[in-house]
DNA sequence: TGTGCAAATGCAACCGGTTGCAGTGGCCCA
DNA sequence: TGGGCCACTGCAACCGGTTGCATTTGCACA
């Protein structure tokens, strides 16, 4: 077995108190003792124990992350990288990170399900034996293993959590709230249309982004300019929106509502959503559009494989922009013009929000800290000037 | 404060032992009795304590996840679709991953560095401040919280380790050995130069898989194939280059060893090395390759961009194939030839095996798991058939 | 009407650290 | 020489569950 403070606090012939004192820095230990104590401690490699510490000290030292929903994934490119940012982040302050499982939608009460099998059988005798089995297999909703976002929590097992991809209302909340945990978004929280108070997160400027990429294609002489949106109900995609038709606005262009296609957040939803824009004439019809901003890459590039495959050449036929600066978007052809996010700093950003949360804990304080990072437009070949047509 | 099973045993007049055994499903907890308490635990929204559950049992329910060393980092997309796939499987079965930060090279040991500034200070009366606070700003060693992945086995946090890409006579085995936890690799683990015994890992098949691609660009017609090379002293470099070269002395083809570049597994450094390639004549001279088998798909894409920036066309002046099969390949023009191995599916595999690995030591046995899991060849854009020069 | 046994539950130790408070010894000063 | 204070260390309770063993209760059987 490894060995315990115990097995040191008696090779050194020195309590076990002691020994957590001189191993802490406690500086009541007296300086000879603590050296001695420290080399006995190094030379039977002793290290304390994990859960024995959390118990005692209360704290983890892990950092809960939620893993986005559905349609996009937990390999989407973009969270992916996030996760690299946030982890060294927290990992230098000597947290680790716990990926929490996506909670079964709406989770349906696990323990009522249970309750309901029991009292059923609770007559017969017959099927208790069944219930029993079922009771232990199914095992009790509070003490289920599932580790997914609500049980980390509820079992005390993070410190803190971070959420990436904040719907409007967030069911989410109610959970984060209940348990009291420290937490923070990477994304714009709101609570009925406002920025919630008292939420701390981070956020790429995803209204200004949209716009500069709109007015970009805008001042390239495209007046007639189609949007492509992200998975609806969460905040981004009606922020990207928004920055879209405050670019048109500002320039005094009309938006035709049957410009404004789904595309789910994905690679296949930005296909689907593209071969719709062909459909209405994209490329063909004078009063179709002739430039396109996808709200995030995977679907621009879907659009981009989509208008390919129909015969049309990007940018001459059409120009396409995205949103995030995937590293996907730069070896595309042709390389696609984007909204770069600084993705991997947004996940550095958050972990320094949280670890702040983490210390102003311990003093009992609750600050709320919110930024918004600017994004920076980068042109590549997937938007040309408006050529005349033919 | 969250309620603990005391409340929940004060609520229901019992015992904590009953509180226990109820919710674990004892069988010898009357059936009632076993019932009132779950509703009790339920109405308090009582789940029991991870840092207690994992102490007393002396279980975490956590897998450890090495990340991949330099110069592949975290955000590799090879890597992140893998823990996808070993997420996945994980959480099926209850267990969560933490992610453990690399090791810091080699890792000094910052204890005796401690020890020797402690015993330079025991001296004078005023370096000892100094000293002190060196030693609980530097910590015990042992007692660091940086969570690298001999931390988080040292401290008996995680139940068994996922690695990914062994080396040659990885020194990781040393501290996995030291403790006894359960681990498996990502990639053939390979010892002195031949399969480990004793040692589980799932691999796909890299030997076979890079003798496919090179098979296929004989087909085409090249006689001259050159080969990017990834990270020296990855076995699977060294396999995947056994694979180029079974091909072409099966096909009585010479290999000039200058065509033999490192690529070191990044986007840049296959782009380096095909520009190496380029300097050595390839797309000019009729005696330099026609075509390059990369091994792994980053390494190609920056091969194709290099060639594309020389003015060389893919395929028609030089055929590329990677290996991998990540999602890139596919929206890369043109898109890649490569070998598609089951990423997330050798994820899912590798859970299997860690899974089966901590049934197994349950019964204290401990047996050898070693899977071979076949790739296939995707023929797309980037391969052509030779052509005559001009 | 004992006796035996099984079912149901409680007691208390234990997992491996942390920490409030009490105790010990040495030294200074009155 | 006694009192007081400080530096250092130990005792024991506690964190929140788990579990071996003892105890209580109920009932069947001799």
């Amino acid at each position: 077995m490894r060995p315990t403070m115990s097995d040191v606090a008696a090779a050194a012939s020195v309590s076990k108190s002691t020994v957590s004192r001189a191993l802490s820095g406690d500086s009541r230990v007296k300086y000879e003792t603590r050296v001695r104590i420290m080399r006995i401690a190094q030379e039977l490699g002793y290290t304390p124990s994990f859960s024995a510490t959390a118990l005692a000290r209360g704290r983890t030292w892990m950092i809960g992350v939620a893993t986005p929903g559905t349609p996009r994934g937990f390999s989407d490119p973009f969270y992916l990288e996030f996760l690299g940012g946030l982890g060294d982040g927290a990992i230098r302050a000597g947290y680790n990170l716990l990926i929490a499982a996506p909670s079964p939608d709406e989770e349906a009460p696990g323990g009522s399900a249970l309750m309901e099998a029991a009292a059923a059988a609770a007559t017969e005798t017959g099927a208790r034996a069944a219930a029993d089995k079922e009771a232990s297999a199914a095992g009790f909703a509070g003490r289920s293993r599932g580790m997914d976002l609500r049980g980390i929590i509820a079992q005390g097992a993070v410190d803190a959590v971070a959420l990436t991809e904040p719907a409007e209302n967030d069911p989410r909340l109610a959970v984060l709230r209940q348990y009291g945990v420290p937490f923070a978004f990477l994304g714009t929280c709101e609570e009925n249309g406002r920025v919630a108070e008292g939420l701390s997160f981070v956020d790429g400027d995803n209204i200004g982004g949209a716009r500069a990429a709109v007015e970009h294609l805008i001042a390239l002489g495209h007046r007639r300019i189609a949007c492509v949106t992200g998975a609806a109900g969460l905040v981004s995609t009606r922020h990207r929106l928004e920055g879209y038709r405050q670019a048109m606005a500002a320039a005094g262009l009309p938006v035709d509502e049957r410009w404004i296609v789904d595309g789910e957040s994905t690679k296949a939803g930005g296909r689907r959503a593209m071969e719709n824009l062909l459909a209405m004439g994209l490329g063909r019809d004078a009063e179709a559009p002739t430039a396109v901003f996808a709200a995030n890459d995977v679907m621009a590039i879907g659009a981009l494989l989509a208008a390919r495959e129909a015969g049309l050449r990007v940018p001459d036929d059409v120009s396409i922009a995205g949103f995030d600066g995937i590293p996907m978007a730069e070896v595309v052809d042709p390389p696609l013009t984007t909204v770069q996010q600084p993705i991997y700093e947004l996940g550095r950003k958050l972990a320094d929000v949280i670890l702040t949360l983490l210390e102003a804990e311990r003093r009992k304080e609750a600050p709320v800290l919110q930024e918004i990072v600017p994004c920076r437009l980068v042109v590549r070949g997937s938007t040309a000037p408006l050529r005349a047509r033919a």
